[in-house]
RNA sequence: GCCCCAGUAGCUCAAUGGAUAGAGCGCCUGACUUCGAAUCAGUAGGUUGGGGGUUCGAGUCCCUCCUGGGGCGCCA
């Protein structure tokens, strides 16, 4: 990327400016390069001669004249310039910049990858929402951010494995089978009460239904806990397919449905469970089993291990396995951990989880620590919940109170491209309000529009290029230096550094706006510049701007393509 | 009580410690007999919740207070 370069190339500078004495020796600071607000400071800026006044002992602006003038001057560079107080302001080359269109046209669908990854294998597991019921629209928004960042850990180098861990076992799907069992019952005319705690869902009227009408009065034959136990198998099978298919119905698709069960059937459990109790991590205490967190400051204080999210210790223990023998969810992720990063080996593994499971996080940093592995090869994706609203008033929702605004409910209304865009807009960080009746009326006016148009707009180009006989066929691209152009292609080179931005700080957020930017740039650009025109005097430069919407076209589309989206030839 | 997240334009939200805090929606003014007006060009709108501090420089970092959300179970 440009940025690197210009950082390696204003290092030199400063290094050769105090070889040749212009400045006085001294440790050299970070170098950042960013992209000025203001369009007059160029392309590129760098402060950093503002930060080594005090290690130079010399003003600002003096020191940044000094290293301009021994920076090299390779060919995208346009100009350098200083600015008060002391930035140094760069500016490509408008020659440079045009040629990037042939760059671009080049690399098609892979423009905007970075090799920040290396090829190391990141799993990425979200959603993973109970299969107790129909996935809600807090349940999207943890999907669309997994999502999206699983498509820009890939487009950043990475192997990515997209997985949703299954809850099949334990006592809310205990829980959900019982419930099931009552409908069913009720389904066939018996008085079967819900149990109590049990799911109070219509979903779950409709699957007692489906299953009284396809098997008839079988699972009221068998022993009422054998019939449970079927019908938890049945019933598991009918959600995960709903669940699949509400997720599909919004473009999130998963490479692996990993079941919590299995961890014990397969002894992953067992063994990541002697290893800890042979190093003194569990302890026996009032009947339970728990994992200790007292040992870990001991453990390693002092290690400078910088974990990505600073995370306060484990201050407590927690109870792995219940004075009843019953193993308890926290008993799952720890075997669940061991089997990401051990028995699976990726070198990272990425948990989305709803703000709600905050408090989680510490212990099971404590436990990757615990096993023996680099505690930052976890990392937890926290967003805050969505409050939900329906014509203003607050709908208190949740899977075991009945009230569902379900995912699928609100893609079928707005659909998936506006779905998916509006929960992607919002960081992670912030807690959003979701009315559905405003979100439905609002969904027209959804930004993801401006964009998809900007992509249609330039199809629409083709379509009339073709049938006037344009090509652009030898367009020289040379020719691109009218200021929409360049405006446009600025725009365009900036998706690679966004990428990385969306990688490096897991916030994929950066990618809407950054759609939005490009569509406006490209929509200035069509008002101003005629791309396909009868004139003869136009041939040459039409050639060349229809490469240049094309590759605008691309951008748009890999843009678009990370974050899930659509890129519509027409609309 | 303790911990985490947030508070920025009328609304929804951006802004790797940098220059004059930006978009969208809404408001107002202009632009379609030539490639798609789901568009473009422009106007108005701010004590970044309050108060201290660190820094050459703070929406951003530290302290404190206020408001909202979430957590602190042998629940998940």
């Amino acid at each position: 990327m440009i940025r690197d370069d210009l950082t390696q190339l204003i290092e030199r500078a400063i290094k050769k400016a105090q070889k040749k004495g212009d400045l006085p020796q001294f440790d050299l600071p970070e170098v950042t390069i960013e992209r000025p607000k203001e369009a007059a400071h160029g392309d590129y800026a760098t402060p950093v001669c503002l930060g080594m006044a005090r290690l130079a002992r010399m003003a600002p602006v003096r020191i940044a004249e000094r290293v301009v003038a021994r920076m090299d001057r390779p060919d995208f560079i346009g100009s350098v310039a200083v600015a008060h107080p002391g930035f140094i302001n760069v500016t490509l080359s408008d020659a440079w910049v045009a040629a990037q269109v042939e760059t671009i046209l080049q690399e098609r669908e892979r423009f905007g990858h970075v090799n920040l990854g290396g090829g190391r294998r990141v799993q990425v597991e979200y959603i993973s929402a109970n299969p107790t019921g129909p996935l809600t629209i807090g349940s999207g928004r943890n999907a669309v951010l997994g999502d999206t960042l699983a498509n820009v850990l890939a487009a950043a180098g990475w192997q990515v494995q997209r997985e949703f861990y299954v809850n099949d076992m334990g006592t809310q799907i205990e829980l959900f089978a019982a419930s099931l069992y009552a409908r069913y019952a009720q389904a066939l005319g018996h008085d079967e009460p819900l149990p109590e705690e049990g799911y109070p869902g219509g979903y779950l009227v409709e699957m007692g239904k489906e299953i009284a009408a396809e098997f008839g009065d079988r699972f009221l034959r068998m022993e009422r806990d054998e019939a449970i136990r079927a019908l938890r198998a049945e019933g598991l099978t009918r959600m995960l397919a709903s669940i699949k298919a509400d997720a599909g119905a919004l473009g999130v698709h998963f490479d692996h449905w990993k079941s919590e069960q299995s961890l014990y059937d397969d002894s992953v459990y067992g063994t990541v469970f002697n290893k800890l109790s042979s190093e003194g991590w569990l302890v026996h205490r009032e009947g339970a089993i728990w994992f200790r967190s007292d040992l870990e400051d001991r453990q390693d204080s002092g290690s400078g291990d910088e974990d990505r999210q600073r995370e306060k210790r484990e201050d407590k223990d927690n109870v792995v396995v219940r004075s009843d023998g019953r193993p308890t969810y926290f008993a799952s992720d720890i075997a669940y951990v061991g089997d990401k990063l051990v028995i699976r080996g990726f070198d990272w593994a990425i948990y989305v989880w709803g703000a709600d499971h905050h408090g989680h996080v510490s212990r099971m940093k404590a436990v990757t620590r615990a096993l023996g592995l680099d505690p930052n090869r976890v990392t937890f994706i926290l967003y805050q919940l969505v409050t939900l609203k329906r014509g203003g008033e607050l709908v208190r929702m949740g899977k075991r109170t009945g009230e569902i605004i379900t995912l699928r409910e609100v893609v079928e209304e707005i659909g998936a491209d506006a779905t998916r865009f509006m929960l992607l807009t919002r960081s992670a960080d912030s807690q959003m309000e979701l009315d559905l009746t405003l979100a439905v009326q609002q969904s027209s006016e959804n930004p993801v529009y401006y964009v998809q148009y900007g992509h249609a707009r330039i199809a629409s180009i083709f379509r009339y290029a073709r049938e006037r006989g344009v090509s652009l066929e030898g367009g020289d691209v040379s020719l691109l230096t009218h200021p929409a152009e360049q405006a446009l292609i600025r725009q365009m080179i900036r998706l690679p550094e966004v990428v990385a931005l969306c990688a490096e700080t897991l916030s994929p957020h950066h990618l809407t706006h950054y759609a939005q930017e490009l569509a406006s740039a490209f929509h200035s650009f069509y008002k101003e510049c005629r791309v396909v025109s009868d004139d003869p005097a136009h041939t040459e430069l039409g050639k060349a701007r229809l490469k240049l919407v094309l590759a605008a076209k691309t951008v748009l589309a890999n843009t678009l393509h990370l974050m899930g989206v659509s890129a519509p030839e027409a609309m």
